[in-house]
DNA sequence: ACATAGATTGTGAAGGGTCACATTCTCAAT
DNA sequence: ATTGAGAATGTGACCCTTCACAATCTATGT
């Protein structure tokens, strides 16, 4: 409370204090190697009795580096990368700048978001875009020259980015219930508009049907628990009967559990289920889930990898990294009983 | 991916191609009154065909205000209000930096992680510190002369802060149990170094108490499924039996039912269990959750709206505001049988 | 003793805006 | 015709760094 408010001291100040130029001032910052022993301490010296701390807007004005990151998320209720990336942001020497950008927000509104950070010098971007409000092309257009990483687009997307197999992890799960023995299967998908969502669905859809089984017990879910509830209940009273359920993520997962435990259907004596993404409270859930796990930390950091790797290295190709997900069995799945 | 990579215009290019001074172009961007009609289309046109984009860098730089604010937290796990800042920060025209500090991290780290962004030319700081690890005054300290505002310190902290009123949720919560004829309560708390989950846990013994109940049938978790899960295979096997169960939050809660039904105790005819936040699940949990609602939307909205008076109205009180969390009732509690 | 390379230090000019102030213009009132 | 207020525009200094280069110092080899 005591503010004096003083000015914040600058790099002359310190200069003037340690008896040298702003210059050494600025190389003993920079820890450049030219500096003499003496001058050096009698440089901290003064930065340390004038408590001085570079003023970042300026060095960013001087050397056009902002180290900052701005991350671009379509829905902060799917920030599963967020925590890595926050991590292996910082540990590679940068801030990161979030921004939410609603999925269902006009092209126009869009746009502003991306044309101010463009001037906030920032030196790259992540997007995190699994709507296809957007497409890709326009994405990066939208945000120009700027250094810019996609996460989670479509598979073979031509551009830089980091995505999850989402076919390879759809066919994990399918292979896994017709391993099992079923035949009658349904789905709860995600949201049909969400990239990952189609290409499970379209993968659980093209798998059926090569196998000559039926493909139509499915309803478009929202990826959230009563989205899950609310598709089960849907599909039970079509009369659809079904002895496996492949649900989109796990969060519909639980809301379907409840459903089908609602109208008497036992999992998994009854009903098999699986789900997508392996949250950590999967294998509390009653009973616990069988499901497709994505590993998000991996995602996060290969994003923030490639991403620092195209800012510092000018040769970095753009490519598109793929990771894929993985089966975990518990006990939501069984043998269907008959 | 046809770079023309020509430098990016700056005021002079534009004042020069409109044919004015970069003053003016300066006022026509910051839509100051007095420009002429005439004029300001010349400059509208002349950044419009030139691409131009303000250097925020050089603005910050010249008058010293940034429109960042920096959000300091703790664990990302618990972000339920991030959402709601990043909205009301964007609405109140600043953007989010945010950083996260272990809880674990030396005060080293933390200090130099606080250092380091005051140097970046933030306005303001929202600290989202529920862990007691460093004192409120410490962090105050740190973030020297820089505006800020605490999310969740001790009800009572004399700082600028936002806090939920614990002792009456957990109250809620209690005496609820109680009002249902419940006398044998047991709890999971969540980690007690955490001031929610103590403050709650010192509410449970100190109601329990006055009423001259047993108030050792606790044992502390971490506020994560496998915890809660944990926690009452720990409190059954130590051969307490209880009616009713308080849990630290609502995904201990889910590895709590969990742990109760592999144990062979039915939720709600044995044991009657109550969780902490309302989670968007907690209605589907199996069964349902009675659950105790805290408002992390208004909680965000709350800090971000304080922060930025803070910043812009120089005589704003500094004050902590409180918000008071609401009981859910649903199918995890009634009476005891017995 | 002296040239020379290398280490150390200093200088001037950006970098792209804003601010305070000075100047010019416009037009109604005297 | 003259004054003056207010609108519209321009000028110079400053914000705090870094960069490229120039200048000085030091120690080494001959």
């Amino acid at each position: 409370m005591a503010e004096s408010q003083t000015k914040r001291a600058t790099l002359h100040d310190v200069a003037h204090l340690a008896g040298v130029s702003y210059q050494t001032v600025s190389r003993v910052i920079n820890k450049h190697p030219n500096v003499s022993r003496n001058t050096r301490e009698k440089v901290l010296g003064a930065i340390d009795t004038l408590d001085y701390r570079p003023n970042q807007a300026a060095k960013i004005l001087a050397t056009g580096r902002s180290h900052m990151i701005q991350l671009i998320i379509f829905d902060l209720s799917y920030s599963d990368p967020l925590p890595a990336m926050l991590y292996w942001a910082r540990k590679f020497g940068y801030s990161l700048v979030i921004s939410e950008i609603n999925p269902r927000a006009s092209r126009n509104e869009a746009q502003e978001i991306l044309e101010d950070l463009t001037s906030r010098m920032i030196d790259g971007l992540v997007i995190y875009t699994p709507f296809l409000h957007f497409s890709h092309e326009e994405l990066a257009e939208m945000c120009h020259h700027l250094p810019f990483v996609m996460a989670g687009p479509e598979l073979g997307a031509k551009m830089p980015s980091v995505v999850f197999d989402q076919r390879h992890g759809a066919r994990l799960a399918l292979q896994h219930l017709l391993d099992l023995g079923h035949r009658c299967i349904a789905e709860v998908s995600g949201p049909l508009q969400h990239i990952d969502a189609r290409m499970r669905h379209e993968t659980f859809v093209a798998m059926m049907q090569a196998r000559g089984l039926d493909s139509s017990l499915s309803t478009e879910g929202d990826f959230e628990a009563p989205g899950g509830y609310e598709g089960v209940i849907r599909l039970l009273d079509e009369h659809k009967t079904f002895t496996a359920l492949l649900v989109g993520n796990d969060r519909m997962a639980m809301g379907a559990l409840h459903a089908l435990r609602a109208r008497g259907l036992r999992v998994p004596e009854d009903v098999s289920v699986v789900g997508f993404d392996d949250m950590l409270e999967a294998a509390y859930f009653i009973p616990t889930l069988t499901t497709v796990r994505q590993d998000f930390d991996a995602l996060g950091r290969q994003c923030m990898e490639y991403l620092v790797s195209i800012i510092e290295t000018p040769d970095t190709p753009l490519q598109q990294r793929v990771l894929y997900p993985e089966l975990v069995v518990r006990d939501s799945t069984r043998p269907p009983t008959s």
